[in-house]
DNA sequence: CTGACGATTCACT
DNA sequence: GTGAATCGTCAGC
């Protein structure tokens, strides 16, 4: 089945926690003088607007920096942490509503040599996109990229007819959001079952599946 | 203007 | 398991 970019509906719907679920099993790609770059979405968090503690939007805080969440659906926010990695997230939900899903890591499909070039690694191995600071560092996204509009052609997500089973969509807390209080409870991480891409130590993810 | 800190990663003990 | 790297952002003065 050929790719079909998602569209603006897909990313316009109200629910940032089903979108962010929605999107595991799809492609990101980035498509950069030329060069392509791709990989599945295996792990994603969403970021639940103004009542959400762990967003950069929490309280409905706009600032210059998260003003682009506050935008239309279908944008990309991208923000530098800890000064050195690039974090890289899809706005979703209409205008003035904050929403917004993290990607966190993919499985490469395409340009993986590119890949290997701006990461500076040798050959390919579990890290190379997993964790949002290297797949932003893979697929060669930087803060400037921050706006960028994935219907267009530079970045976007598509379906290439890849089912995954709702069975093998595991849902957790997120990560490193500890700050957050009880927000940094909420099931609203989402995994794809087993793959070796996803973040963290990969172990045991069993106990949050009733969530 | 200043200082504190982060939606992380990696090297090292 | 622990700690360093590294800098844009933001609250506060």
């Amino acid at each position: 089945m050929a790719l079909k970019k998602l569209d603006y509906e897909f990313y316009n719907q109200a629910n940032v926690v089903q979108i962010a679920k929605s999107l595991i099993g799809k492609i990101l790609v980035t498509k950069f003088d030329g060069i392509e770059t791709s990989g599945r979405i295996v792990e994603t968090e969403a970021y639940n607007g103004a009542i959400d503690r762990a967003s950069h939007a929490w309280n409905s805080r706009r600032t210059a920096r998260t003003e682009i969440m506050f935008g239309d659906a279908g944008m990309a926010y991208v923000y530098l942490c800890y000064g050195i990695h690039h974090l890289f997230n899809i706005v979703t939900n209409a205008k003035d509503t904050p929403h917004a899903v993290l990607i966190r890591a993919l499985e490469p499909i395409n340009g993986i040599d590119t890949m290997l070039k701006r990461t500076g690694k040798k050959k390919p191995d579990r890290t190379l996109t997993s964790g949002p600071g290297n797949v932003s560092k893979a697929l060669g996204i930087f803060t400037k990229h921050t706006g960028a509009n994935l219907l267009d052609d530079m970045i976007f997500v598509a379906d290439d007819g890849f089912k995954v089973n709702n069975n093998n969509i595991v849902a957790t807390p997120r990560i490193g959001v500890d700050y957050a209080g009880e927000d940094a409870l909420l099931p609203y991480r989402f995994v794809l079952k087993g793959n070796i891409y996803v973040s963290g130590k990969n172990t045991n993810l069993t106990g949050f599946k009733n969530l």
